[in-house]
Parts: structure tokens; sequence; C-alpha cells
DNA sequence: ACCTGAACACCGTTCAAGT
DNA sequence: ACCTGAACACCGTTCAAGT
């Protein structure tokens, strides 16, 4: 698609194949993100690419790498703790949330890179002084950022991204779907029908369910 | 592998497909569940599998259909609903956590089958009947069927599936790794570090964040 | 109704080689 | 240091044909 001129002047570099397949996942899912599609689009040979990554796993690596580090964390303050824990979990949904595509890849990389493990710090230190032991702040500090990565990836349509038009056609036909259903049987789901369809698009959605997670670990026993 | 006769005397099927996609991907996960290993293994021609399935989405369909299909939801009860619901979860849960590869395929495909819209169905008449109106129903059990899927796949180590002896091989790399941390940025991460590693592992970890969720959902604003 | 054969346009990756 | 060329073993899928 592009000639080597436009994509980036002068040299591929692993920065330059980062951005342009963040693009390309959040665009056209992150099955369009392949090794050869990449060269493609920098005008260049597959091979082109493995001196640059080790192989695509590592280039995977190097995307939630260039995610996780764009999070910013609020600063320790003496807020609450589940304020704090609150904000901390927003800073990485609002990273994550414009790249549904690319969401999953966090899930086994966080501990990996030294931003996620600030995060996982953060998050670790604010369940201790909510008063979990090591062991549990653990089991639950790792559910939480998977949670948000979860919330992140509930994208409406999975794979390629559709646009307004298209993807109103989508809710109407799923909304109707869900409202033929026997009355008798799917009173609630009928009920629920136009929110389970839209849901996931709205801000509303995010915010309630961190709100949940956050109501979660204070209802929890601290053991 | 197989030749014709062992892995289903006589015909191919719907149903003996399905089978060995899911041994397969508990196996050696999802990424090896492929149309023409499938044939292979049922000593049959690529083509063979497309006179049963569209194409390999709805292969997958299928799959996801089948891990729901085996969910056994509880009766009704005069239990109070976080009980019913927690046990709901719960009983989810069980079904595909011996399956961390295929959970992914669950999080779209849940309203697409008869039993997957029973779940959803009973979860949200016990959000209803905790006090939630049908929109904040539908956007929490939305996300609550959301975290049940990401905690089955919360596997340890993704991808291929690894036995004892290695496992724990890999389990002493990555808790070295988070040992060896500075402990003066990283103290609550090296003080969690075994339960990093482990956790996803334990019995306790499932039961400790299904029990977060239902207490999130009690603590929640009900709208 | 159920399956095969040949072909197409894709993948990731290795290895040797060029500049 | 950075990239190419040719090759290999894989993908999903279509189309026409066999029984």
């Amino acid at each position: 698609m592009a000639k080597r001129s436009d994509a980036t002047r002068g040299r591929l570099s692993r920065e330059a194949i980062i951005v342009s397949a963040v693009a390309l996942a959040d665009s056209e899912g992150l099955e369009a993100v392949t090794i050869r599609r990449l060269a493609q689009e920098h005008g260049v040979t597959p091979m082109a690419m493995y001196w640059h990554f080790n192989d695509k796993d590592s280039l995977l690596d190097g995307l939630a790498e260039h995610l996780i580090e764009a999070v910013k964390l609020p600063e320790p303050s003496d807020a609450d703790w589940d304020a704090q824990l609150r904000d901390i979990l927003l800073a990485f949904l609002t990273v994550i949330r414009p790249h549904p595509a690319l969401a999953g890849l966090a899930l086994r990389r966080i501990l990996a890179a030294e931003s996620g493990l600030l995060i996982a710090e953060r998050v670790l230190g604010l369940l201790r002084q909510a008063g979990y032991a090591a062991g549990r702040a653990a089991e639950v500090g790792t559910f939480l950022i998977c949670s948000i990565v979860t919330l992140a990836n509930a994208d409406p349509v999975g794979g390629p991204h559709r646009t307004g038009e298209d993807l109103e056609q989508v809710f109407r036909v799923k909304r109707a779907r869900l409202e033929s259903l026997p009355p008798s049987r799917f009173p609630n789901v009928i009920a629920a029908a136009p929110a389970l369809v839209t849901c996931r698009e709205a801000d509303d959605f995010f915010d309630l369910n961190v709100e949940l997670l956050v109501q979660g670990v204070r209802g929890l026993p601290r053991g």
C-alpha cells in the first residue's frame, strides 16, 4: 500500500513498525497485524522485520509494552485507598480502551515490562493499605488488572472495526433477534435487549463496572 | 496422526469434529485448532470439514456452544439473590475453567446460543431482584459474564499446555525475576511474587474473585 | 448426502547472501 | 548494521468433480 518513502522516510525502526501495527490493529483487528502486511506497508521485504524483532511474538510483546507505557499513573496521594485504586484502574482503562483489539495482549504481559510492574506495585500497595495480606493482594490485584483488560476488550463487534452506519445496522439486527425471543422464557433478556446490545459503547458501562470492582475489593474479607 | 477408523469409526460428524477440537485446544492451545489439522486427525481431506461447517468461524461458534451447553444451571430457589448469583457464576466457571484456551470464544457468543441466553436470563433476573433497573442489569450482567471468562482464561502460561515439570520451571524463573527487582521501588511486587506467579492455579483465586464480583454487585448503587 | 483434488492467496520463519 | 531472495511448511477457502 505504501512505498518506502511515506510510511517512514529513511529507515525502518522498531518504533515505526509498532506505531503502524497499532494503527492496523485499530482499523482491521489483531488478525490483520501480520509480519508480511507490516513489511508491505513499509515498502520492505517481510524478512526485514526480523532484524528488528526476533519473531512475531516479540512484536506483540512490543505492542503490549507500547500500550502499557502510555498509562499515566496518578501520583500517590492522601486520598482513601479506594479512590486511589479507582483512579489507577481508570488510568489504565483510558489507555487501552481505544485499542480493543490489542487489549488481550496485555493480559499476560503486564509483569514483563517495567511500566507494567509499576502499575502492579501501586495496585498491590493500595491493597495492602486496604488490609489485604500479600498473597490475597496478589490474587485480587491480578484479577483487577485482568478485568480492566476485559472491559476494554468487550468491544461490541469483534474483529474488523466497523464504522457508524454498519454498526447501527448490526445493533438493529441483534436487538431484533433478542426482542423476538419467547417472552415467557426470556422476559429479562427482552427487557434488557437494547442495553445488552449497545452497553459496551457507553462510558457509563465502564465507570459502573470499575466501580463494581472497587466495591468488590471493599466488600471482601481481607484475610 | 489418526487413520479414518479410530478417531470416529464410520462417519465424520459435527459432534466428532467438535470433540476432537476441544481436546486439541486443551492440549496444544487454540492456535492448534485448524481445519487442516482436524481433518488430518479424522483421516479426511480438509475440504470435508466444509460440509459440516460453513467456515472456521462457525466451527468456533460450535465450540463455544458446546461449552456453554455443558453449564448446569442451579435451579431457582428461595435463597438470597446474591447466593444464587454466586452459584450461577461458579457453575459457569466450573465448565470453562478446564478449557482456558476456549474461554475467550465465549466472550462474544453467549447471547448467540440458546443455552447462553438461559444463563443471561437467570443473571439478569437476579440483578432485577437485587433492585437493578433493566439497563444497569444489562451492563453489570454483561460484565459479570465477561469476568468469569477472564478468570477461566487467566491461565498461567498462555498457548501450548505445559505439564508439571515444565510448569514448575517456568514458575521458578518468573518468581526469581520478580524477586530480583530493586526492593526500594517494588517492595509489594516482591512480597507478592510467589502468589503473583502461581495464584492462577489455586482454587482460592477463583473463589475469592467470584466473591469479589458478588460483593461488587452488592455494593453498587442500583439506579 | 458426503467427500476428494487441484488451485489460490495468504501465513511465519530459516538460511544464505548481498551492501 | 540493515536488508533481499528463494524456499519451506503451514493456513483458510473456492470451485468443480466424484460416488
